[in-house]
DNA sequence: TCTGCCATGTAAGTTGTTACATGATTAT
DNA sequence: ATAATCATGTAACAACTTACATGGCAGA
């Protein structure tokens, strides 16, 4: 459900093919919506058919021919009626939380080395948010009210991989200097 | 197949019935990993089947048999084995996220609205990570190498919910005294 | 009396993952 | 030569959601 949502707010931006879609939804859509580009396809097959986007073929030499997503007036107000609508908050599901809680019953090393891999891995999108954040911030004039909702997502990335690598120096502080470990 | 091991976590700490583990999976548990009941029963009908789990029937009158599932050898050993096998950062999927992205599209009172909402879960979910973390740090002995993984779980849950909270605050300093409603 | 708790599931449908398939073009 | 990029998909499987089903017991 969220998925088609999550196209059609990429595809409000500007139009795409599914292929473009797919290396946006690597890319900054991918920090609030992530999807293969097999799933990207079926949808915008399923989207067209509802009449929610419409293609536009643009044929090809030496490689398959393009099709150039748009969202209709209908995708559009269906898009603006879920805008409208409540949602739940999000299912957690880290599966590096829950290796940690049992961090126990292995040699607390092991668990160190995965954190470290994670570290980096968080404190590279937190580079990655803070470029993007100087395009917001560098000229000094008002920002657009898009701007903006864009700017203040960025925002949240930012805090969300900075409470990351906070809690990581918190984890070095309590069980990085442990001398027994089991096992 | 993480639930699977979500599960094995759960039942670690003691032994559970999958009625039992449902409602652990909608309180602390569910911190880390979510499931609705009908996941657990199947997961756990798997588990034994694959012996990484052994259940006894407790006869019960007036209500069905309850079933005590523990982990096996065996359970135990596969859930070590995957402790130890590196995992990938969680994918994202943020609903309120991806509303918030294209929050330019409705009046912004209707997105500070549904924001207000979800700012009043994080902050009682904060409360509650809050309670848990005095249970760890009120007795001034030192934890457990166990109770020490499961204070820094409870600890990222704080660091996760206050920067929730601090991202609310400055959203509503940046677009929260906007006068310009579109539509 | 009615709601919620206890305790277990089945069945149908949707969503998401992994593997497979094609084939020319461009850069190393 | 080889790998990566462009560009689109199909098929099988796994995971997850939603609705349905049963039925006694305890408390407001």
């Amino acid at each position: 459900m969220a998925l088609a949502h999550a196209i059609l707010v990429s595809l409000m931006d500007f139009p795409c093919t599914g292929y473009e879609l797919g290396k946006r939804f690597d890319g900054s859509v991918g920090f609030v919506w992530k999807a293969s580009h097999q799933q990207i396809y079926h949808e915008l097959a399923k989207l067209e058919f509802q009449g929610w986007v419409s293609s536009e073929t643009i044929p090809q030499e030496g490689r398959p021919d393009k099709k150039l997503y748009q969202v209709t007036e209908l995708g559009k107000n269906q898009l603006i009626k879920w805008l409208k609508t409540p949602c739940e908050p999000t299912h957690t599901k880290d599966e590096l939380l829950l290796k940690f809680r049992a961090g126990y019953l292995v040699p607390s090393q092991a668990i160190l080395e995965e954190l470290e891999r994670h570290r980096k891995a968080h404190q590279q999108k937190l580079s990655v948010y803070q470029n993007l954040e100087q395009l917001y911030t560098q000229n000094s004039q008002e920002l657009s009210q898009e701007a903006k909702f864009r700017y203040l997502t960025v925002r949240r990335g930012i805090h969300y991989e900075t409470a990351w690598l906070t809690w990581y120096d918190e984890v070095i502080r309590v069980i990085g200097d442990v001398k027994t470990n089991p096992e």
